[in-house]
DNA sequence: CTGTTAGCGCCTTCAT
DNA sequence: ATGAAGGCGCTAACAG
């Protein structure tokens, strides 16, 4: 049994296919009542339309390309979740790409989407390098960045206030009596680090303490974890006494070296996370961590990304979309 | 700019339509000079082939549908991000679908799918009803169940040997002198499930060990921790020595049960997890666990869909493939 | 309001 | 070894 197409629900409907068209596109110009005959004939043989007839025609594919660094992130996962929540809602697909934070991943991710002509692209740029997003802004295909941004390249996006986040954070451990605090940062390629990392610096300026520059140190994020850091960063003396970490990742890795070095956290060494991951209420000691609506983020991306979609061609203001996250206070601060 | 057809690429070359597809293609019939030049010309123009004409025309689309019960599970993310990886590498394009875990998910999503027109579709299915399942083995389409699996239902899947798996966990806690060795278990309609209860029972079995069935309990799986169920369970006695967890996300819940009750992990309880996700080793007690080689496995779900497709109609074999699962004994048990 | 016509870009006969 | 013609299923333009 072959496929329902629109020439078998004409023919059933006695109609023309360029009509049975109109009624199931809601386009104007159709009689109601055969317009009604032709959707309820359609339902009954089932007819699903071809998508690439429809793609073909109208270069419309209801497909978006999400290209994230890394699914195994649970930051991402959450994201896509969102995403691929509100796209199907919509009635778009997603073509899900991992770059595996490897600038030529991008590049050929990026290649493939345009090539796959999907209607818009979602990405969480790796940032080493921003010639693809370059390239990308002088295609014509829409695109949203999720979760980072450039400074110096100005395209839409939605990502998380990350200054504001890190300064409460902070703010929050100078309120609990700390001075020595310490920042383990993601890649300092990635603008949330940048940002974070501005955050950090303003809040400590702005209580007058001063920074120790050694206290500010780099991670991997694909490591995910930042034992070795912090064991190097709780060699030092005098040693911090707060640590704010890039991710729930690092945060765990902390906590493993501070058990190492027989320290307790919060007494010992407090420590802030940041994404508030579901593990984070599962330690022993549950996870003081900024938090951040991932999965709002995601649905709002794809919402942007939309209204791109929508106005084409159109010279659309540009969408910069800032997230407020919120400090989850928990045990270990 | 447009995007560049084979019509331009045979008016550049000054041959026929027809001929560029002969080239491009690998077909016969093409003198090998006209080939290298066409293939030369379509490089310089950055000829990209477009999917629609060519899925119209051959109905195939190289693009496989993906749904997996929750994307935010670091088990599936892990499936997912074997499977992109080979499907990339393979010149395929997937599309996700997450269904939280709940059959009408299931059935849109495979509605879906079918709209899709993809060429296959890898399923870790709800299994609270094998309808759907049952509908897609009448279509024609292509399809392996990933992870899980149905009894009375013949069809292809890659799944592990949970039975053998969760046997070898529980002989590990009887060697470590166990013999009051509590399950808490995924959903009893999920085959894992089902398997690894009867692994359980037949290591105790084995062993001469009398169960209480009352220390055999069912967890959700979204819920993702066996906190409260934990609490249930520690709550009896004589209460367990040892406990056999669903995930590791479970076991998380149980440790933090057992914290409440004062017991110190392998000391008064011993817990073993089941995956092996990344944070099993960042516990303050590192966890033991089985192991299942999550990105294999997505990748040979990709292969085994891969053969089916290339043997399209034909009654192909049906795959039944159990991957093995590896105890990684850390310092819980 | 409805039908006819003409492609979208590609591949598959069938000629040459 | 190459080209011409037809059509996959659909939509958009133009007639009526």
């Amino acid at each position: 049994m072959d496929r329902v197409t629109m020439e078998d629900v004409a023919e059933e409907a006695g109609v023309s296919i360029n009509t049975v068209s109109r009624a199931l596109n809601d386009k104007p110009d159709i009689n109601p009542q055969t317009k009604k005959e032709i959707l309820q004939i359609a339902e009954e043989l089932n007819y699903q339309p071809n998508r690439f007839a429809k793609g073909l025609r109208s270069s419309k594919t209801s497909t978006l390309g999400v290209i994230v660094a890394d699914i195994l992130n649970p930051f991402f996962s959450a994201l896509l979740k969102g995403i691929e929540k509100s796209a199907r809602e919509d009635g778009y697909s997603i073509i899900v790409q991992d770059t595996d934070e490897k600038y030529e991943n991008e590049q050929s991710a990026i290649q493939t989407a345009l090539a796959e002509q999907v209607d818009g692209l979602l990405i969480s740029p790796v940032q080493t390098n921003d010639q693809t997003i370059m390239d990308l802004r002088n295609s014509d295909l829409p695109f949203v960045l999720l979760g980072r941004h450039f400074d110096d390249l100005e395209t839409h996006y939605v990502v998380t206030d990350d200054v504001k986040g890190a300064k409460t954070a902070v703010n929050h451990l100078i309120e609990k009596g700390h001075e020595r605090i310490a920042l383990i940062n993601g890649p300092s390629h990635i603008s949330s680090s940048k940002e974070r990392l501005r955050g950090y610096r303003q809040a400590m300026k702005n209580h007058g303490l001063s920074i120790n520059e050694s206290f500010i140190l780099e991670d991997n994020v694909m490591i995910e974890h930042g034992y070795e850091t912090a064991k190097n960063l709780l060699a030092k003396t005098p040693s911090p006494t707060a640590v704010l970490c890039y991710s729930d990742f690092v945060a765990l890795g902390v906590i493993k070296a501070a058990r190492d070095e027989g320290l307790k956290i919060s007494d010992d060494l407090a420590v802030v996370g940041y994404d508030d991951i579901f593990f984070a209420t599962c330690l022993e000691v549950p996870l003081t961590t900024v938090r951040i609506p991932k999965k709002k983020m995601g649905k709002k991306a794809f919402k942007t990304l939309k209204t791109l979609i929508g106005h084409e061609e159109n010279v659309t203001e540009l969408q910069k979309i800032k997230l407020e996250t919120e400090l989850v206070s928990r045990q270990s601060t």
